[in-house]
DNA sequence: CGAGTTTGACCGGCGC
DNA sequence: GCGCCGGTCAAACTCG
């Protein structure tokens, strides 16, 4: 990828800088020509177009409205530090091509180490590994980000979370909280802020992807939405092919709808992007009609 | 008692 | 080099 290409990638809008968003202009990236909403149904969309690249096509339109979705790979940018004391698990993260099970690999290999060291020798060889992890540059998952207007901050996705962190942010009253999925070896985070220019509007960041069922189908949970011909097409696209793409778009729009909603999903996410797209109201009708 | 949350400390990247 | 800031850790705490 050449340089120019790389900037137009990574420059449109970067969610962790959301304070600097213009709303009012395509937070989507510019390299994709714009998609005639028409070619492509809303059901044939999930059904075959799985992708982040396909799904920043599909509303890759000028959207005027506050929000949409983001595919951010900030690997260029790289702006968000490798903190902590441990670098093991954030170094290990990779690139969305790699398939996560080797990204497992790497971990269990660390944590077995640590567990046989002696705690000084555990210190040195933290700081030495450290010292090598600084070489090879950390790569992030890609990221997305949604916009949600909600009056809860953490909204149910089907995904069980554990928060580990929550940060002040600055020039914002409210507070950023950072969750990493609860499953084993699972490497998937989220953030969530509020919006301070607009707090009604949740601003969820979703990093790596699940390379596990999500619990709440298994657990029957939410089964009106997860019976819907939406969220099963891309919910059983995930399973078949989990490292085939950076993100599951059930992920992406679940959390978009209420889950103790017994209502159609497309219906609800049609209403939830139309009030959140009000411009794009013709193309969403199209979208969610053209079954 | 285990799972999840809170919160202060720590670390690395970046801009000045 | 220094300070700011985002991200993470981990001990203490809460809750069911």
């Amino acid at each position: 990828m050449s340089n120019e290409e790389g900037k137009n990638l990574y420059q449109p809008y970067d969610p962790f800088h959301y304070d600097q968003l213009d709303m009012n202009r395509s937070i989507f990236h510019q390299q994709h020509p714009p998609l005639d909403p028409a070619l492509m149904s809303f059901t044939n969309f999930f059904d075959t177009s799985l992708d982040y690249n396909s799904l920043s096509r599909a509303f890759d339109v000028s959207c005027s409205s506050s929000e949409v979705i983001s595919p951010v790979d900030d690997v260029s940018k790289n702006k968000a530090s490798c903190g902590g004391k441990n670098l093991n698990q954030s170094s290990t993260t990779q690139n969305s091509s790699v398939s996560s099970s080797s990204n497992e690999a790497v971990v269990e290999e660390d944590s077995i180490k640590s567990i046989k060291e002696d705690p000084r020798d555990e210190e040195k060889s933290k700081k030495q590994n450290n010292i090598s992890k600084k070489k090879e540059k950390r790569q992030r998952e890609p990221r997305f980000a949604f916009l949600t207007k909600s009056e809860i901050d953490h909204l149910e996705d089907g995904y069980r979370w554990r928060k580990y962190g929550q940060k002040a942010v600055k020039n914002s009253p409210y507070p950023r909280s950072y969750y990493r999925c609860t499953s084993q070896k699972c490497l998937v985070k989220k953030r969530v802020e509020r919006s301070y220019q607009d707090p009604s509007v949740v601003i969820t960041t979703y990093e790596g992807q699940h390379n596990h069922h999500c619990p709440a189908t298994l657990r029957g949970h939410s089964a009106g939405i997860m019976s819907s011909p939406f969220y099963a097409s891309a919910a059983s696209t995930s399973l078949t092919a989990p490292s085939s793409g950076p993100t599951l778009p059930h992920e992406l729009f679940s959390h978009l709808l209420p889950t103790n909603s017994r209502a159609d999903p497309a219906s609800l996410m049609y209403q939830n992007l139309s009030l959140q797209m009000p411009d794009h109201y013709g193309l969403l009708q199209d979208l969610f009609t053209q079954k």
